[in-house]
RNA sequence: GCCUCGAUAGCUCAGUCGGUAGAGCAGAGGACUGAAAAUCCUCGUGUCACUGGUUCGAUUCCGGUUCGAGGCA
């Protein structure tokens, strides 16, 4: 599909580095509307703990991708990347500039580049027996079995990643190819939109801190009593959106495995754990443009992400 | 005041029958093709409290000092 014509904003960064309000400072200045890039987001009734914006902080500015799944259900980037592409020819079509901000580099690269996700293919049964056959055999045997049907990846994947050893295999098994064949290599030189991708980045120390300060925040307006209903609705401890940094933690605390002090902490490290990998991810983009916003006012953030637009995009 | 125990990595601690040290956590770097806030890989960091003595050599043994914990008066 080529869309490169059409124009798109992309801002990314660590979590808690303060994309949402910059985002709409962007959108205000360029007529645009946003769409969320973010993998957690799209649960219903997930608010505290994703640091989902509200109705007042949005100033009127239309929000999408979130809010678009219940928390028991599944999403993925295959979907991302429909739900995402829609979302901006929607906007593009009614004279509005996309903007498209989140901290999930996986779901943003399946919008900015050409990964062959294919069509629908999963398997929970074989996934289940795949499963099985770890915990009875371990991980070495389960990776001699995707040695066996695909050595490829086998060699592409460690023994002890298992998750993605299972894909591998399922892929397989639905599909008939190894998913070593079926994955294309991506081109960077080739984005598919006329994009501007920025980035916003802090210094590590005082993104920690900030980091940590939200994780207060978050238990100060409630976290665990969202997390309690979230469980008393029937969403179930292990449904994906329950796996996610705070709800993790939270339902382990519930469940009485450690205590709310423990649980508090073990949030602010896993949430500093992830930054990291963030960092990691989109670090080595050759496409991101990076702001930094230490020691600049808002204003003259919001100028310098307005300027690297202009200049890329010339809106 | 006396006695006992402790002082080793940012933190919690292990260890060296005398040849300058190691785990976990924290931290850093990396990977990522339909679970990605997931999953996985790699990696340091030290005046071994201070100060004398014994010794070829002391973080290790002995003495003293300081600090901390407990006990006895």
């Amino acid at each position: 599909m080529n869309c490169s014509a059409i124009p798109l904003i992309i801002l990314v960064g660590p979590t808690a580095v303060g994309k949402t309000a910059a985002s709409i400072g962007l959108a205000k200045a360029l007529q645009g509307e946003i769409i969320s890039g973010d993998s957690m987001q799209v649960f219903r009734g997930l608010d505290i703990g994703t640091a989902k914006i509200t109705a007042e902080e949005m100033e009127g500015i239309p929000h999408h991708l979130i809010d678009i799944k219940e928390p028991w259900e599944t999403f993925s980037a295959a979907e991302f990347k429909i739900l995402a592409d829609n979302a901006i020819a929607d906007i593009h079509q009614r004279g509005k500039v996309p903007i498209l901000v989140g901290g999930t580099g996986f779901y943003v690269n399946g919008v900015l580049y050409e990964y062959h996700f294919g069509e629908s293919i999963t398997d929970e049964r074989y996934r289940q027996q795949l499963l099985q056959y770890q915990q009875q055999h371990g991980n070495e045997a389960l990776w001699q079995l995707l040695q066996q049907q695909d050595p490829l990846s086998a060699q592409r994947l460690h023994y002890n990643d298992s998750k993605r050893i299972i894909r591998a295999l399922e892929v397989l098994h639905v599909t008939g190819t190894p998913a070593s064949q079926r994955q294309n290599t991506v081109d960077k030189q080739t984005m598919r939109y006329r994009t501007a991708y920025l980035g916003l980045n802090l210094p590590r120390d005082i993104l920690y801190q900030r980091i940590n300060q939200r994780v207060d925040l978050m238990i100060a307006q409630g976290l665990e009593q969202e997390v309690r209903q979230a469980l008393e609705h029937g969403v179930p401890a292990d449904a994906l959106s329950m796996t996610s940094l705070g709800y993790r933690q939270m339902v382990q605390y519930l469940q009485g495995e450690y205590s709310l002090d423990k649980a508090i902490e073990l949030i602010k490290r896993d949430t500093r754990h992830f930054a990291k990998r963030q960092l990691t991810w989109f670090r080595h983009d050759p496409n991101l443009q990076w702001v930094e916003k230490l020691g600049k006012t808002d204003a003259q953030i919001q100028a310098e992400l307005l300027q690297l637009v202009t200049q890329k995009l010339g809106l």
